[in-house]
DNA sequence: GACAAGTCTTTTGTATACATTGAAGGAGGA
DNA sequence: TCCTCCTTCAATGTATACAAAAGACTTGTC
């Protein structure tokens, strides 16, 4: 594994789980001693997390990470929408109806994997993954799946700030399995307004469980 | 101005005025000694270059810059009907409709802009421009804009494809005007109309004067 | 003559030294 | 005491030396 790869996921991750709080600044050296590895890579790292919009270049004097506001997720859920609600239309049309029927049957099947005792739910969420996977393999179409993808790295961002709590996650996994259902049923529309139907409840959840910013920067 | 910019910016006006073929090796100590700098900064531009998708990462050897083929322009117009109809909407609902009038009076007095004898349009492609971005400031959605915003680079290079001749531009601009015109009178629906029958006709334009991959890679 | 293995070359990846720039702090004067 | 200018320093930007890896070529053998 390249330095720069290592230097890369380390500290996307540790921006993710909020671990490295929004204002900080990342120097060069100071991340570099952190890492084990010399600036050249972490140079590298910084240069694609300020691509993705993980973090700024705070006018030529070290890059932050960047914060998330009520309005970031406002904007973020307004975009999704308008992606998603397309995919789902799109995956409809071009989809492999046996590959979402089972799909929707898994999904039926998902308030199982949350009773479990994994308090991370990495199979309740490995499962939604692999919806989103079969959408983006689904529309044909490498700009949109790419548009989504960017979108989905801020997501789990704002997704470990809500509480996701069991009775949510049920729902949520419902909504899902609707819409797989809506796309092995070859349902343009169906899927669209499962799919806008699904994120109004996501955001709803989110902005009823967590007030964003109560914890960070003051 | 950073070398690293200076790198940057030719290297994608290369790519976009189809100086540099598609398939093109973009080999670092052979840039770096054409621009005149080290490798250090082509490094740095040509990790921009990928993260904006004008350019590929070829497996461990060597990043060529990346093609464009009939395929991928009608996925392009895909997510940009997605993206823009909805931008074009939102606008419609929160854009100032001072704004949007003056852009309409100046896009239907867009043909004497074009009359004119400059060959590459910069009077026309500006006022387009402008309408860009007075949607971009209206929707109030900075993740929106930032999508059409890395779908756009990929267009100009589409655009430099095809024949841009006056009728097909005076045409474009009264689809403009219109677009204009829908989202100064708040009529969102309107707007995205405008928006989607604008779209249509330029991919037609581009399909009908162009077969892409003619000339190049192969 | 063809295939395979090993070496050799070229290119990328990393580290580090050097240059440059911008900010912060202190000293001096009003 | 406050403002300004200068110095200083710390951080980024650039260049280059070195390491590693991926291909290409050569050479030997079958």
């Amino acid at each position: 594994m390249r330095a720069s790869d290592k230097a890369y996921a380390v500290l996307r991750e540790d921006i993710i789980e909020w671990r490295l709080a929004p204002g900080t600044v990342l120097a060069e050296v100071e991340q570099s001693e952190r890492l084990g590895v010399s600036r050249t890579p972490v140079r590298e790292a910084l240069s694609r997390l300020s691509a993705e919009g993980l973090t700024t270049a705070a006018g030529g004097r070290g890059v932050v990470v960047t914060d998330i506001s009520l309005d970031d997720i406002d904007e973020m859920f307004e975009l999704r929408e308008t992606l998603e609600g397309k995919a789902a239309a799109l995956a409809a049309e071009r989809g492999e109806r046996s590959v979402f029927l089972q799909l929707h049957a898994d999904l039926q099947r998902a308030p199982e994997l949350i009773s479990d005792d994994d308090p991370a739910r990495h199979e309740y969420y490995a499962l939604v993954g692999r919806l989103d996977e079969a959408i983006d393999a689904a529309i044909s179409n490498s700009y949109l799946a790419q548009a989504m993808r960017s979108l989905r790295v801020h997501l789990v961002r704002v997704r470990r700030l809500a509480a996701d709590d069991a009775p949510r996650l049920n729902a949520a996994a419902l909504e899902h399995a609707a819409i797989a259902e809506a796309i092995a049923a070859g349902n343009a529309k169906l899927a669209e307004a499962a799919t806008t139907l699904h994120l109004h409840r996501s955001l709803s959840h989110v902005k009823a469980t967590h007030s964003p910013n109560k914890e960070h920067h003051g």
